[in-house]
DNA sequence: ATCCCGAGGG
DNA sequence: CCCTCTGGAT
């Protein structure tokens, strides 16, 4: 008896969470600002990378506002490590003004206002909104949700947002935020996106590598 | 679908 | 060389 995809959710959720217990981001943040602008630095971009550069960023930058009036060729030259340096630092000042200018200088709490900054997804919002606000509305789709997903069979969509709907009907809202850094967690560590740890694998049995239903 | 873009691993 | 890293806008 094949189990259903419900239950293989249930199970798919204790193991990681008994394997990690309370698994946090590896980015380093100490207010809601610090991980907006991190979790934009980290698109395509290691998170130990991202961390070389925020200390040095929000010592000459502390806040929004002071980022708001900063040269845009500076701010590229500060996060040139991290890949898509132009985007990101036209996008981080853009967001510090807006930020200044229509939020008296704090971070939004809502998925319509985060989403209205330029560089801010649903994936970065879904980010700040469950670990600086404990806001749960969706679930962060990155590379590693997106990897361990479709080889779970969680979904058959390569597009984050059918995936995150996907997810959504899968995991019970309390899960929403763990559930994305239990995933990644696990991507890094053994479902790798280039040679996965399948002999180590805890999720073995419920694979579909290993002739569960999908 | 394509572009943005550097750094590290293999 | 190629692939991947907690994406987003056009």
């Amino acid at each position: 008896m094949q189990p259903t995809l419900q239950q293989r959710c249930t199970k798919i959720y204790q193991r990681l969470h008994a394997r990690y217990r309370l698994p946090a981001s590896m980015l380093e943040w100490h207010n809601p600002w610090e991980l907006l602008v991190a979790t934009v630095l980290a698109a395509q971009c290691t998170d130990a990378r991202v961390n070389m550069v925020t200390p040095v960023f929000f010592r000459r930058w502390p806040g929004p506002a002071e980022l708001s009036t900063a040269p845009v060729a500076e701010v590229e030259q500060m996060v040139r490590s991290t890949g898509f340096f132009r985007q990101k630092a036209k996008n981080l000042v853009a967001t510090a003004r807006i930020i200044v200018h229509e939020y008296d200088g704090r971070v939004p709490e809502t998925m319509a206002e985060l989403l209205t900054l330029p560089g801010v997804a649903r994936k970065t919002a879904n980010i700040v909104l469950s670990n600086a606000f404990h806001k749960h509305e969706g679930i962060a789709v990155d590379t590693h949700v997106r990897r361990l997903s479709f080889r779970l069979g969680l979904t058959i969509s390569t597009n984050p947002t059918i995936i995150e709907r996907d997810m959504m009907q899968l995991f019970p809202r309390e899960q929403w935020g763990e559930i994305n850094h239990l995933l990644v967690l696990y991507g890094r560590e053994i479902c790798r996106a280039r040679k996965p740890l399948c002999s180590e694998c805890v999720l073995e049995d419920l694979c579909p590598r290993n002739g569960v239903v999908g």
